[in-house]
DNA sequence: ATGCCTAACACCGTTAGA
């Protein structure tokens, strides 16, 4: 089962690279962030002209998260189950048949927007710091089903300075602070594991690429796109990489597509 | 030291992104 995950800035202006992705890399589960639209203006026919199933939280011009499947989608929830609510559409979760239904073959698959964050000192960083707490209780809560699951999304964390082009110069943000790196690291101690990092140990790998300064063209980029495996999941992951192909087209998302392939 | 660029929404600029 091929799972990927895309911050594709806005699903509507992206809606041909998407179209392109989805037939070149044929993903069994795609989750998408900054769809920025409400979920009732996804374009579901041309997903669903290539066989995928759509489920979006979306919202009003900013934010939107969504999960397309070929199988269709099973107990979907549509924020963090916590009773603590969301203003901001920024998670979207559910369940996954593995192709052809493979006996015993489920995954439990979220896609996930976290926070920004910035500027540093506001009440920005405070709510991707709660946020963060949130999502850690949430995999609290999954990691005790001990089924095979992964998170994926755009973190808005540089996990180490090897994921930052230049960490001085992104010392002050908040995708680098101490604080947003110790509850990613929160993450990793509960059971997660960086499925990038199980089969890529170089540093300087990059899912973003800013549109100012010529950043991509120098390959000046962050690693902030993950896809965290459950302990379940990670026994079965045989690949995982970065496809860097739709960055480099014309009205290109400023993040590239991260994938993994699960044995189940 | 700052803006660089892109998108949405409303409007011919502002907010937000990371």
């Amino acid at each position: 089962m091929k799972i990927a995950s895309w911050n594709v800035n806005s699903v509507k202006v992206r809606l041909p690279h998407l179209i392109d992705f989805l037939k070149s890399s044929q993903p069994d589960v795609l989750c998408l962030q900054e769809i920025k639209c409400l979920a009732e203006d996804f374009p579901r026919l041309e997903a669903a002209a290539l066989g995928y199933h759509v489920e979006a939280l979306g919202q009003r011009a900013y934010n939107g998260v969504a999960l397309l499947s070929k199988e269709p989608p099973r107990d979907i929830i549509y924020s963090l189950p916590d009773g603590g609510g969301d203003e901001q559409a920024r998670y979207i979760e559910a369940s996954f048949s593995a192709p052809g239904g493979t006996a015993g073959g489920e995954v439990r698959v979220a896609s996930i927007y976290l926070p920004n964050g910035n500027p540093i000192g506001t009440d920005k960083f405070t709510y991707k710091l709660a946020w963060m707490e949130r999502l850690i209780a949430r995999t609290s809560e999954l990691l005790r089903r001990e089924i095979p699951f992964v998170m994926a999304g755009d973190y808005n964390i540089c996990p180490a300075d090897e994921d930052v082009f230049d960490p001085i110069a992104l010392r002050d943000d908040a995708l680098c602070q101490p604080e947003s790196r110790a509850r990613f690291r929160a993450l990793l101690h509960h059971g997660l594991t960086d499925a990038y990092r199980v089969f890529h140990l170089e540093p300087h790998r990059y899912t973003f690429w800013d549109y100012q300064a010529g950043r991509w063209n120098r390959d000046e980029g962050l690693r902030i796109d993950h896809l965290l495996l459950s302990p379940h999941a990670v026994d079965r992951v045989a690949a995982c990489d970065i496809d860097k192909s739709p960055r480099g087209k014309d009205r290109a998302s400023d993040h590239t597509p991260i994938w993994c392939e699960l044995a189940v």
